[in-house]
DNA sequence: GCAAAATCCTAGTAAATTGCTAGGGATTAA
DNA sequence: TTAATCCCTAGCAATTTACTAGGATTTTGC
């Protein structure tokens, strides 16, 4: 029931991205070098973050990646879900109608999941990037660097 | 972010135990028969409860468990983190003071990270094993196996 | 036109975790 | 005394995680 280095490190690299992106793109290093995170493995989370939409890539030198959108349409459960996958804590058929499962009539924790699943999607997509972001440039008074030293 | 097969088996576990242990106490093996599960993993499973003091082991012939406490008293969310261990999505030194984190001052993430564990502790622990069990039984017309076929 | 800076794409891989299996010991009812 | 239980520890194959690596492609700017 953990959220991997995907989400943890793909969160961090968006929001520093949000900060940094107003002016021109930011490179994948520059990213890195701030957060403390492997260049390599950064560019796969990015990847991620492209194919569902949250971010655009520019190619060539002096390119690097800018918000898709506005960052108070980009909501922390849309970024989880695009570098974790379904945030559903069971792989189970019977989310969503229950034809596809032949068991669900006679499941009792189907309405465990169900609950935990809806929970933790509430939460998250209460939050904006943008809430995190206005967070972030109040409490990091100069620092960019702080994260480096936590894997969080 | 996903509930392992130790939260799902043993929660499963739990609800036919509680079915069943009115009378006298319940047996692994019967458990593993009815639930589809593994008679020596389940033996760990039930390991794990015992010691969160959710259940009594009875030894010898004619043993087996009945519950420690009152089903209405025995939490979903009791029984997960026995399980599981704890269902904090991140491992963060920062939760409930931050005297132990270096870097909590300067943490964005931490607000995310903390919120998604409180909306999944809140719904779990809303949730009682009496629930389940009555639930169960309105639900389980005379087949006590079905559950066999799906493995959450 | 060429070099440098960037993203893009695919594959490999060590370490950790998961989901068990296995062997044998201790306890108790009948 | 036997059989049915729980108890304890260890091992291990498969999967997942968290990267590393190599190289191709695109674009800017000199």
């Amino acid at each position: 029931m953990k959220i991997s280095t995907k989400g943890r490190y793909g969160l961090r690299a968006l929001i520093d991205l949000a900060k940094y992106s107003e002016i021109e793109p930011v490179s994948i290093s520059s990213i890195a070098t701030r957060q403390g995170i492997s260049e390599r493995y950064l560019e796969q989370l990015m990847t991620l973050l492209k194919k569902a939409g949250i971010i655009k890539s520019i190619r060539g030198a002096a390119g690097g990646y800018v918000l898709a959108k506005d960052m108070a349409d980009i909501s922390v459960g849309d970024v989880l879900r695009a570098l974790e996958g379904s945030l559903q804590p069971v792989e189970c058929a019977a989310f969503g109608g229950e034809e596809s499962c032949e068991v669900a009539g006679g499941c009792v924790t189907k309405y465990v999941w169900q609950r935990i699943n809806e929970s933790i999607n509430r939460t998250v997509d209460e939050i904006s990037l943008k809430q995190l972001v206005e967070e972030s440039k109040t409490v990091q008074k100069g620092n960019e660097f702080i994260q480096m030293k936590c894997n969080n």
